[in-house]
DNA sequence: CGTAAAATTGAAATATTATAACCTAAGGGC
DNA sequence: GCCCTTAGGTTATAATATTTCAATTTTACG
């Protein structure tokens, strides 16, 4: 679990429980406990994270932990828009502006596991360029960069 | 096997083994039988196929037809840099510009399942300007896009 | 040639990731 | 409360990929 960020984690995780708490109330879904507590395993750190290494833990809560399980929690999330998957990896990493499908852009550094999103804005940007040169309809577009992070190069 | 490009496929077939072969001989390395026959299998249409998809047509062909054959010609022609590995359909493509590792870019029709590698220079481009933004030193650079062709919209 | 080292392949087992199918239980509107 | 819809439990199995070790083929080189 290395945290090569200096940050309140605790932070991200209370931000991304609230946000999908608020989707899921707009929406009309329900944040049941085993989603919720999926999200938070998920934002436990900033690594992606597989579903089997979910089930053991979601074991150690109490849950139930049966593949479908997880993977019916991990469907809901990724549908309300708070979780991606990184298919590169077989892993899942939370959203950091959740609430719509969109673009999405990955930096995993091989160093340390941890993901960066990157900016929407900007990989909205080369999404609709590539868009335009086309001559097709766009549906998902899924960027995934690999390497190493400042902190693990130094 | 549906065949959106008007286009002389064996053209195609034939220009990728070319293109291994020498630079096999290039590296000194060897286009075995096996490597050549599952070259030939991707490049049989411009849809990704699976690794378990090649498998019974290698065993037509009478050769050996094991899971980990099949992955060993796959991992030699993704190092040789003729084909690519799509994750997010755990499909495998032929190389339109193969002989070195670059950042790759894909559309993949929901319709026709058809796969177009999006032109190199754009996607380096793209690559470059993310890597500028990140202070990263990046290794892979992977897009891929969804959605549906002009062929499949009319 | 002949032989040793390296590369390749064969074969069996198993690991990892994901889904299907079917049934039970819980929540929510009327 | 009753009905309907959504969610979860359970078992089994599908789909993708790797590990391990032995046998064989190729190559390098004396």
């Amino acid at each position: 679990m290395s945290q090569s960020h200096d940050h309140d984690h605790h932070h991200c995780i209370h931000t991304a429980i609230d946000r999908a708490r608020s989707l899921c109330s707009e929406r009309g879904l329900r944040l049941t406990p085993i989603r919720q507590r999926v999200l938070e395993l998920i934002w436990q750190n900033h690594q992606p994270i597989g579903a089997y290494d979910l089930l053991p833990q979601l074991a150690e809560d109490g849950f139930n932990s049966a593949p479908p399980t997880v993977y019916r929690a991990l469907d809901f999330l990724l549908e309300l828009g708070v979780v991606h998957r990184i298919s590169s990896l077989n892993a899942f990493i939370g959203c950091d502006h959740p609430g719509h499908q969109h673009p999405t852009g990955f930096f995993v550094c091989q160093g340390c596991g941890n993901a960066t999103e990157l900016p929407i804005d900007a990989i909205t940007t080369l999404s609709d360029s590539l868009t335009a040169s086309l001559d097709a309809d766009i549906a998902t577009c899924n960027i995934e960069l690999s390497g190493t992070c400042r902190d693990c190069r130094n």
